[in-house]
Parts: C-alpha cells; structure tokens; sequence
DNA sequence: CAGCCGAGGTAATACGTATAACGTGACCAG
DNA sequence: CTGGTCACGTTATACGTATTACCTCGGCTG
C-alpha cells in the first residue's frame, strides 16, 4: 500500500539494506558482484522502488535545488530566464523552484520557508536581490541577475550589457537625424532601468533634446503616458525609447490613435525582444535581450560558487534588431 | 559556521530540543510556559535558525509540495496557471515546483527524479497527463487539467468548458453573417484541441463550409499556413477561428500582407486572451480562458484529494470578449 | 599448516526533526 | 502524612537514506 522503501527491496531481494543503496547509487565496483547488483536492480524495478528524496537530502545535506527569484513569471523575459536556469540545472542534476517577489517590492514572505524543499543557493533577479540580503539570504550562496555590480559586493553577478544596448539604440536613432526623444520609462527602481536611464542621458549629445516618463509596464500605462507626453505644446519628440517591448507596442497604439504613423512620424524602440516584438505591426526595432542566457549563467555562477571556485564573467552582449518600427526622422 | 540546529537552540537556550520543537511549532498550550516560550523563540532568532526542510519533510512523511507539469512556460496560459496554483498552493503551505514537459510530447526524464524534491501530487496539464501516467504518476496522487473526461477515469480533472466558448465564437460570426469558415488549428493532438474542432463542427450549420488548417503555435507558422489557405482558387473563408491568439495575430498579419482588411474583409478570433490580444492592432475578439482560475482550481482539487475528500466542480466557464478583429462578413 | 588477503557483503550510525511516552516537583485534598 | 493532580518539561524514538567500519570465508603464500 504504502511506497517501497530501499529496506522493502533489500528483503524482498534477500539482501541488506547497504547493499541495495550501493548498488543504485553505482557504487558498487568490487564491493558487490554483478550477479546480485543485476538482482537487485530488477527486484527494485519490479516493485517501483524510488528514493525518498526527503531522507536523502537529509543524508546528504544537499538538495541541490536553487531558488529563483522573479518578479513575475508572466513576465515572457523572466520565464525565459527560467527555462535556461532550469535546463542547466537539470544538466548537473540539479532541480530550480522559483520565488515569485510581488511587485519587485521585495519577497512578501519568507522565500526560504516558502519554498518546501531546502534550499542549496538562490538566484535573485534584480528587483528583489537587496530585499533578499535583508531578509538573510546572504546565509546561502547568492548570484545577483541584473543587478548594481557597486552594490552586489563579493557576491557573483550576472549582469546583461545593458548600457551598450542603450548606445547601440542611440547610434541608430541618431544616424536617423533624430534629435528630440522620449524616454518611456519603467515605474520599476531597479538598477536595470537606472542604467538604461543613465547609459541615455550620457550618450545624447548636447545638441539633442530628452524627456523622460514613468510608466507601469502595462500596455494602458504607455498609452496614457504617451497621450500625455505628445500632446504637450512644444516641439514634439519625433524618437520614442522604451524600456520595454510591451511599453513599445502600447506607445505604437497610442500614436496611431494621435494620428501619427509609426516610423513615419514617429521611430519607437523597445527593449527585451519578446514574441510580442514581431506579432504587432509594426514589428518593433528593440534591443534583443537573450534571456535564456542570462538563466543559464545565472545557474553557472552558482554551481561555481557552490564548489568554491571564483566566477567571473563580462556582461552578457546584447544586440538590437532593427525591424519596422524605427525610421528617418520627419522633416517639418 | 554551519546552520544551527533546533540542538543548537536548545542548548543555548538552556532547555531540551524537544521544547524547541514545540514552541516554534506553535503546539505549547499548557505544555510550556510562556516564560520560557519567549525565551525559546527569541534565542532562535537571535541564533538566526532555520528549520531544516529536508528533516522536516522525511519526519512528516509529506513535503507539502506539487508538482505541476506543463508544455513551457514561456506560454503566458501557462504561466498564468502557475501563477494561480502558486497563489493557492501558498495559502495552505503548500509548494509547487514545476516540471515543463518539452514540446507537449511528454516527459523527456523521470519527473520525479527532476524534481529534487520529495512529491506530495501531481498536477498535469492535458498534453502529458496520459505520458505522465505510462510513466507512473499514477501512484501519486493526480490532477489533470484540461483533459479528456472520459480518459481521466477516476482521476480529478479540472476543465474548461471548451465546447461553450466555441458555441460563442460561432454564435458571434454566424450573427455577422460569416457561412466561409477556416479553422486555424493547433498542430498540437491534445483533447483541448480535439474538443475545439469537434465543437465547431458540430456547431456550424450545414449551409456553412468549413474547411480545417493545422498550424504550430507561432506567428510565422500562422502566416504560412494562412497564405496556402487563402490562395486558394475556390471561394476564400471570410472568418478565421483560430486556436490560439498568438495564431490570430498572426493570421492577421498575413491577411494584411495579403492586401485584405481585418474585420472588413477578414474576420479574426482567437482563444485564450493574452496580453497580446489588445497589443496587436485591430485588438482581437477572443475567447477569454481564466488561465489563474484553472491553476488555482487545480490545486484545490488536489488539496482536496490528499484530505481523501471526493471533488468535482463545473467546468471552468470561459467568456467570448469582442474586440475589433471581427465584423459583418463582407458582401460579394 | 599458520597467516594473510581480498572479494563480497553486513551491521551500525548519523543526518535534524516531530511527537508519543514518560518523569518530577509543587501544591492540595483527605 | 499520603496520594493525586496539574503544570512544565524531558527522554526516547522513528522517518529512509548513504556510508563507514567491520565481518566472514575461501584461496593462496610461505
């Protein structure tokens, strides 16, 4: 009725209890003989033996499982960061639960008693990597995605170039003739978008103009941002920058509804290259964020510092892909 | 240096682990003072423990975790279902740890070895639930969402009422005149699938046509699919039902390329209301699935069959919401 | 024939927790 | 003064595994 545990296969096969757990922990090179390794492997098979994965983390100390912790996983960026953590993960036999941090104000509640498993390290995105340390995660070995490399300390960082995005997007819009731009902002404070904010900011040059506006990452929020920016008196930004490709799309709507053409009137860029980037139209030129890239060395540097070998890398390259959505600027 | 134990509390706070045991488990009325409560709990704070999981769980003989399988999470559908079984798992200290099931086929590895974790149950999206159960999920406790009723048996199911919003999909075109009807359906064999073209067919009249194009679940499968669909020489369908919004958007990019107006020309609708549905331009009509509902509804089933107690409920309803993809079929 | 060795196992133990079963005084009733 | 009860804890144990230290016995060497 209840399940088979190793001493119910080392009975059933007439063996020991050591036996059975040398024998399918594959340890057993001279100390068992084939003949009654081969026997108890079948004998375990043949009544559906599986290891009490609870017991055994406590044996060894170790779950090998990671924590991730996200803002929101409906968020397509954070759920490709997941995919490439886990798939490196399950490589070195490793398992991921994810956090979900609400609101990127922080874990609501204890994420380590939350997730039911111990934990043997934990990866946090950005929004949530201080709120983390206070809370005393610092207690487990920790890697930082996204965040300020000043304030990340000791603790290994995987961090997207995220300022060379910036300067790819900027080259681009200025070799269009832009020179009035728009930056629609996250309302979000983290680090990622104060480096975008700041990497815009410094390369434009002084011959240039910038606004800048905060907006939730919602499709609404970019409209009534957008409707509120453009509508303004003066000399209308003929670039608009976004921090996101949802910001993007949301802008795009919004100027068409001002009776403006996207590129034609208005180049709109967008940040992260999610599905969403080529299903509207027009598809959006925007900063391709490798996501997947940024889970896997994520997972890396963790299995790296729970080894105890120092890990370092450079930024993670990104690329901006120019699609439909950026243009000449208009000549009044 | 390493993680105190409650022994290690117990000593420092001078009484047994046993104590310790029973103050930080909430279970002291009249079995330890309030005095010495306080001091327990506070000496355990100051140490900073934590209690270890993994001992926990093989002392309970339940993790308090579940396992949800699904197709991938970069589908914000399933994101979504995440997101509302994570919501109720965490109101009753319940965990879930998720394990996608690449391309819909299946397990690749033994699931309960990926996840680290010791299971309490198992949650399955449609597409693995009869894989997962050659695989032996059945000696776990199983929910299966969006399943076959007939193949589920015995097993707790949680459905949408697919068939219902097909009904008001062809409802809504058949009242604007639409007889020329394409299905734009999933390449993916799963019942969601299957009880979605039963339904239209079974829904349309026999004054309608109905012809039937099976498509993978992304914008540039959509639009090759469409463009063999709509060059045809003999009378073009003049509403798409698709299966999917990310194939509605597609379909309509590719109508668009095809000189033809959405919904003047071309009626469009999709299923399951994503973020993309009102970022794409015309906003589309669409079949609005409460994917956090069919989370947050699995996992009561599955709370509900670990206490043993019998569950059932209705399908899921699923409400049409009309945008403006679809309008009056055009007049030859 | 004593001694030894290696092959093939087994007995014992620890991991950290939750809980059932069992003290132990103090205080009070008889 | 004795027995009982209650308040407050403690001792002991089990969960299922991995691993260390030990055992046994046949064969081989000297």
């Amino acid at each position: 009725m209840t399940r088979p545990t190793s001493r119910d296969v080392a009975t059933a096969a007439g063996v020991s209890q050591a036996t059975v757990s040398l024998v399918l922990g594959g340890k057993w090179p001279g100390r068992v003989s084939e003949r009654t390794a081969s026997h108890v492997r079948e004998t375990a098979t043949r009544l559906g033996y599986r290891p009490n994965l609870a017991a055994r983390n406590l044996r060894l100390g170790s779950t090998r499982t990671a924590l991730l912790v996200v803002p929101a996983l409906t968020n397509e960026f954070f759920a490709r960061v997941y995919t490439g953590a886990a798939r490196v993960a399950a490589e070195h036999g490793f398992g991921v639960v994810l956090y979900p941090s609400p609101d990127g104000t922080g874990p609501a509640r204890d994420p380590f008693a939350s997730a039911r498993a111990a934990l043997d390290g934990v990866i946090a995105s950005s929004m949530a990597a201080h709120a983390l340390q206070a809370i005393g995660g610092d207690t487990l070995p920790l890697v930082m995605l996204d965040s300020d490399p000043a304030a990340a300390g000791s603790a290994a960082h995987v961090n997207l170039a995220m300022a060379d995005g910036m300067r790819q997007v900027t080259e681009h819009l200025l070799a269009l003739g832009h020179r009035r731009f728009l930056h629609l902002a996250s309302a979000v404070d983290s680090w990622t978008f104060h480096a975008r904010a700041e990497a815009l900011s410094t390369l434009l040059g002084p011959d240039t103009e910038l606004r800048t506006v905060r907006s939730p990452l919602t499709p609404d929020g970019a409209r009534t941002a957008m409707q509120a920016a453009l509508a303004a008196p003066q000399g209308r930004p003929t670039a608009i920058v976004c921090d996101d490709d949802i910001l993007a799309a949301g802008a795009c709507k919004a100027a068409r509804r001002l009776g403006l053409r996207v590129p034609e009137d208005l180049s709109v860029t967008g940040f992260d290259d999610l599905a969403l980037a080529t299903a509207v139209e027009p598809e959006l030129t925007t900063v391709h964020l490798p996501a997947e890239r940024v889970g896997e060395q994520g997972m890396a540097a963790l299995l790296a510092v729970l080894e105890g070998t120092p890990w370092t890398a450079p930024d993670i390259p990104v690329t901006l892909v120019v699609r439909d959505s950026t243009g000449p600027a208009p000549t009044p």
